[in-house]
DNA sequence: CCGGGGTTTTAACTTAATTTAACGCTTATT
DNA sequence: AATAAGCGTTAAATTAAGTTAAAACCCCGG
């Protein structure tokens, strides 16, 4: 199941630069649409369902600025990022205000505007599993209530017991490092740290028992690894 | 009952440009707490509950960066803007990279700053609920009025449990830490003010007993969590 | 100024979660 | 095979949280 790629509204008039820009985000294997205007932009976004708005302030017909408060009453949420040629500072307060996410002053480099989209992103990005509910092997483990469920026996989990646990599906099949693990949880890698996490992960097994199908193994040096 | 102002830790070594900083931000309403290098901002941030971090890239003892990862692993979420003296394109990704919401060139106009941190905040921010009342599971629960309402039945609650309960009903589903309702409700975190806010803890478990679809969980060290 | 009812804090005790310690076994290295 | 480092397991020690009751506090009416 491969991902679609995040489709970007992109308007800008000067001809040279929306190009290059159009170039440079599908080659960074974005969905990007180029509007020279606003008032094609807008059409277009009614239409079409975006990610993402990349929009210039200055353009003929309809200007940025109108483009963007506009695509705002359709949608509260979508990210837009303001590009503009003068760094007038009203400008940039203007944009904010209009409830800009960004805003880059040309000439930006195309890395940055990379890594704002980048930054952007993962901000509105939604959680992958929002519910919280995995299956492993015959049990329902639902992390958000920290507890593990075989048939219709609940097994309370502790905070730790669930945060490992959780990290463990979420690398289900594949190892999980315990770097990771320990940084995230413990958030610092030491001895006695270290020394923790075995024990919890003892105790993950006597639970996982029950599904004998299940196995959490070791690999040595590196991490675990959740079979089910 | 008046809001917290939004605290911000704002590492920044440069004498001039991090009191400008401060009193510019302490006029817009904020509350800045200012250190000289990440050393020292860090041992700060694991005490105090922040909702903004401005960071300097460049400062002595410990930099910017690593100032950010450190704070990054401790939280996930807070929003984080770096400064930064050279606008070289690979701080700025790296920035990013480092999980940065912003990024800062030095020269900036305060307004500009003032517009990014109103447009992280207005993301960041949790919805708020001016009519203070919330459904919890089968209850409705009037913050106002400090009721409790299942069927036709009013619970009245004293203002300590009012204002844990809407702490908790603030962050439903989600993590709210002891020290931010520690510091909210009893404006300061010691052994007896956290010995009672457990005492109200079981109260208010006790109250919502009567929806058994609700839990009120402990992380361990870190929290509580309502479930509903 | 005093008393009483409700609220909040302190105290004492209990239970649970987590870390540390100890010891034995396994895996990599030479 | 010897050695060291990594891991497994169990139990003890430590620290956090849960519960209940008593003490202290606070505010209002008399």
């Amino acid at each position: 199941m491969s991902k679609n790629p995040t489709k970007i509204l992109l308007a800008e008039d000067d001809q040279n630069l929306s190009m290059l820009l159009k170039n440079y985000l599908d080659a960074k294997g974005f969905d990007a649409h180029l509007f020279k205007n606003g008032k094609e932009a807008f059409q277009n976004f009614k239409k079409g369902i975006y990610d993402l708005c990349i929009i210039d302030v200055m353009m003929p017909v309809k200007d940025g600025f109108t483009l963007a408060s506009e695509i705002r009453n359709e949608d509260q949420n979508i990210p837009i990022i303001f590009l503009t040629a003068k760094s007038m500072q009203d400008d940039i307060i203007k944009g904010f205000e209009l409830g800009g996410d960004d805003y880059l002053t040309k000439p930006f480099n195309m890395e940055e505007l990379m890594a704002r989209i980048t930054a952007i992103l993962k901000r509105t990005a939604r959680p992958e599993n929002p519910s919280g509910i995995y299956t492993i092997g015959k049990f329902k483990f639902d992390s958000n209530h920290q507890k593990l469920i075989l048939n219709e026996e609940e097994q309370k989990l502790t905070s730790k017991e669930n945060a490992l646990l959780t990290l463990l599906v979420e690398h289900k099949n594949d190892i999980l490092p315990r770097e990771k693990a320990l940084l995230e949880i413990w958030h610092d890698d030491s001895y006695f740290n270290a020394r923790s996490m075995d024990v919890y992960i003892t105790k993950i097994r006597k639970y996982l028992k029950k599904d004998p199908n299940i196995e959490l193994i070791n690999v040595h040096g590196t991490g675990f690894k959740l079979l089910a």
